[in-house]
DNA sequence: AATGAATGAGAATTCATTCAT
DNA sequence: TATGAATGAATTCTCATTCAT
């Protein structure tokens, strides 16, 4: 019985999913400077242009436009993930190269809706159905980081793969993280030259010389 | 003062310093359970065993008792970090047992209040106040791992002391978080185990073998 | 007129008129599924298979497709009536045999849309409108009941026709009405021998034998 | 898990008591003006003279205050009846002044709360929980009119006391409904004398001479 | 004539906080 | 000082009706 008992609209046609997607744009945009919480249907509604009624013809509830939005927000972090690999390939077999491009690429993602961003990473510990998202994506990313890590198997000395692509992706995400939503106690470059370091000390086979002046 | 219009008393005998403890404890075991939102005040009187009212003789409103909670929380989790030093202490100088010991103290300051600790995560993101009481517990925790780097600094290999320190800390926390708050996509021993072979390839001078069998 | 402000086409064209037809079908249904309060305009519109706005160009409001469907109802029930009639006539100056055709007939009345005449019997009293349709209605069958009773005048032993008339009717509509809607704690056919039973000992002027196993 | 999750108080003390009480007056009071569909829950507040939250503390929603009503209610009328009871004994073993008395403890059990009543009835066709609750008293008037005709046995010439109490409690429910709730096509007082002599005809086994002149 | 998206006032309900006792 | 009933603004959601296309 997931949707039998779903009211809202499913729009087919261009002018109903447009205004369903400014319903998504409004209620994201709204999340992001004041907070899920604070968020309001009948200021989304006002944000979007239109009455508090057609609101609920799109969505059954506040909940729903917020696992849209959800949805939409994972969908832009994958698509430019997946623009940043070509980086990532173009870096070769360059061992502090790849890891380098690997950074770049998360951070990269990071950047698309920082505030956002933000707030999701608290919804995904207060709401059951935003974890759940989060985790089928944490999924998806684990088994990228994974391939990623194969492919360039030759030059690294790592053991157990999943735990390692586990632990890259969530220290890297935390990182970035952290950076990004509070204003660290050492400097964003000294932090991602470290981090950086540790990286290539942990995984690959021959270290390289550092590279000094990250910029 | 931000504090001169305050109407809530500060307990000086010893029943009132009692009720307010009582309150705290109520209030953070509601968090726990059901989260800072769905925990109404009422609720909190109930469970401590006194009316609405008296509540507010203590305390001026609701988000009051949250960030005394908050303090009780952290001092309870510095005591339990202070507690681990001794063993940290009695590693010595060898690389492996430090880093071990190390871990061993994160892993047990998670596991004194884990549901009201995954439930402060979120609203360190949520709301500026238990930002900022968590940013000073960070700086210190930063302080705390700075001076034990130092002390070792003769077995290891850092050069940005500052950095690593704000690395360390925040990774550590980071997955011992995932492990007990999310289940993870891959087992906790072998997350623990690669997590410790990390940090001795970045840290240490000298590698040591590692111990297999994690337990 | 009381229709001046009126903009609902009154349709006189075939296709119009079948129109209007399918919405007060639609509506009918509806309302007997689901009752009228919980009958949405736009849910009426889909199941007569158009557009919410198509119904407002046949009637102004809600209400005015329930009156229109409550005539309807009535409607059927008087052809329904009506054609009860020969039987009634073919019972002759039998007494029982008289009374019991009379019961039939208002029981077969009841059954045409047992759904919607419960609806119905609770919106009389809740609505001034479908009470005024009601009264009349109540007024033709009351004149109808009325001249049975005079035809059989030979073998009734009432004095005052109207008053009798009235009981008639609305005792007769009662039982029935219950043994449809509700489960009585007696038997059905228990309930309408002894009805039958009573009718006879107040209205004949000879009693007859009872018949037994009612049937 | 009937009332597990009831979160209304319930009052022990007398001014509780007397708040609670206060507003299933004024809700029915409103009910009995307006209909139970067109009251809001602020408006009964209101004309309880309190604010509407404090209706929410007493009662979980609108239906629960209805109900409670419809219990008042029901026991009410059930003193109503029981105090007629002695003039129903009063009346002893003469036939036609037990049917007399009969009537008129029906006629002032309406009597009761008139435009209460009107409602409640649409309401049991449209609430099954008021359906339930009325099937309850139904059950209750059922049985006690069944008792009475046992205890007047010898002056009746009926068989199936079953079917004889529900009719007998059906018929003068409904007649008298009719005539305080519609204005009948025939007088009160000749449709009173006409249904007495109806039942006396039914029920009695020796019919006694008819009073003319009802008042 | 038909469409169906949009409207917006209004209903039900919640809950942090106050205050008379 | 403690009590807990009372407050009422704020929030979520509904639905009969309108109107641009």
């Amino acid at each position: 019985m997931d949707e039998s008992n779903r009211k809202a609209r499913i729009p087919v046609q261009k002018r109903g999913i447009e205004t369903r997607d400014r319903i998504i744009e409004a209620a994201m945009e709204l999340v992001s400077e004041k907070g899920y919480y604070k968020t309001g249907v009948p200021e989304i509604a006002s944000r979007a242009g239109m009455a508090t009624g057609t609101f609920y013809s799109y969505f059954n509830d506040k909940k729903e436009v917020l696992l849209a939005g959800v949805e939409r927000f994972y969908r832009d972090v994958t698509r430019q993930v997946l623009s940043a690999a070509g980086a990532i390939e173009a870096a070769g077999k360059n061992g502090r190269d790849f890891i380098h491009a690997l950074l770049r690429a998360f951070y990269a993602a990071h950047a698309i809706h920082p505030r956002l961003h933000r707030e999701l990473s608290a919804l995904i510990l207060l709401d059951r159905d935003v974890e759940e998202l989060n985790r089928r994506e944490e999924e998806k990313a684990h088994q990228l980081i994974r391939s990623l890590l194969e492919d360039h198997g030759s030059i690294l000395s790592v053991e157990d793969l999943d735990a390692a692509s586990f632990i890259l992706l969530r220290i890297t995400d935390e990182i970035i993280h952290r950076l990004q939503f509070f204003d660290p106690p050492v400097g964003e470059d000294r932090v991602l030259g470290e981090l950086e370091e540790m990286l290539c000390r942990y995984l690959l086979r021959e270290l390289g010389s550092r590279k000094t002046g990250e910029g």
